[in-house]
RNA sequence: CAAGUUAAUCAGACAGUCGCUGCAAAUUUUUUGCAGAGGAAAGUCCGGGCUCCAAAGGGAAAAGCGCCAGGUAACGCCUGGGAAGCGAAAGCUUACGGAAAGUGCAACAGAAAAUAAACCGCCUAAUCAUAUUAGGUAAGGGUGAAAAGGUGUGGUAAGAGCACACCGCAUGACUGGCAACAGGGCAUGGCAUUGCAAACCCCGCUUGGAGCAAGGCCAAAUAGGAACUCAUUGAUGCGUCCCGUAUCGAGUUCGGGUAGGCUGCUUGAGGGAUUCGGUGACGAUUCUCCUAGAUGAAUGACUGUCAUAUUUGUACGCAGAUACACAGAACCCGGCUUAUGAUUAACUUGUAUU
């Protein structure tokens, strides 16, 4: 099954600076910026960052928190035991959302065969 | 049909699959059921509730408001009325108290900007020879945002409320109106009081401060600490100042409150309907409904059908594609302001037809 709960999120303060402090794969692209960190349980992780500064109103902000999440929910089985943190570019907002899925649900695969030679999974 | 004015309503609908938040029930950790953004949730510009700050006291200062009456928990809001202004009209707009309490300002232009004044002009007199000096004048010219009532007749050296008629203005009574105010009616006055109070100011009314990160409870760590008794007149604080007022130093006895969690938290000046009162805002009455509570912050995604608009292809039956405004609750209400897609109704003006 897909769900998403809190399990799924990072949740304090701490938890985001690990991430932030070691990366170990960023991959950039023009509309955003996706950070990761291999963690020692089986969940995947997230935490979304869109600032006001890139996105000006607040029903584009949550509207992109959602799909990132969607997203997120839809592929998390590929990427167990990684904390990732995503970052919103400017521009993200004008992404129709079949765009912007097949711009994201792309990039999940590309930290797989980044991170493989590391990581097994059952 | 076109242009405009004023109100009101809606914010695509239904079904399925996956997912999120809250509540309830079961079973015990997973299921099932129910509920889940707005008219502006926005700007944070006003006004309240609620909470704490010391008993939230007195005075000064400061700030806000300002036609009248009513509504309201309250307001800078709303309703009705008055006045002034804008518009051809429907209608709209207005910081709309006081300038004879005082002070101040009125750029440039202009002769002069407020105890009036005299550049050109007009008139009189003198000199002198067509200009100068002295006086009178406020009709004409020019300046300005603004120039000390207007028009006409008489009058005069020329003129002037100097006099008269009409209009305007001021004051007083009277009439109407709760009042603001109104009155081509009455009396008095020859006209005084130029404008600016969004200059200071005066008058009247209002205002203590800070906010749910308020505040309360449970509580790892670490240092200050609380109660009682004794001593004392300087410091600190009460978020503008003064008055006023609270706390402190030593000894004894007790304990403490940051991370985090819970609460505050959603039943309320609540919504809908009926009847009654009121021109209306609104009030009263009875019945009925319960309708988001997140906190790295839920309310989403995909698919299908129908509906709306645009557009392409049309065999005029339809088929395909695209689009669907402004915008996201964070303690809660009442307003204001700004953003914005439609639809409907009433009214005004113009045109055409009958």
């Amino acid at each position: 099954m897909y769900y998403f709960s809190k399990k799924q999120k990072l949740l304090s303060k701490q938890s985001y600076k690990q991430v932030f402090d070691n990366a170990e794969i960023k991959i950039s692209r023009k509309y955003f910026l996706i950070l990761a960190r291999r963690n020692k349980q089986e969940n995947a992780k997230i935490g979304i960052i869109i600032s006001k500064k890139n996105i000006k109103h607040a029903v584009n902000r949550n509207r992109c928190k959602r799909l990132v999440r969607e997203s997120f929910r839809m592929n998390q089985d590929k990427i167990k035991g990684l904390d990732f943190i995503f970052l919103a570019r400017k521009g993200l907002d004008c992404l129709k959302n079949k765009e912007f899925y097949s711009e994201i649900d792309s990039q999940w695969n590309t930290v797989i065969s980044r991170i493989n030679p590391h990581i097994f999974y059952k």
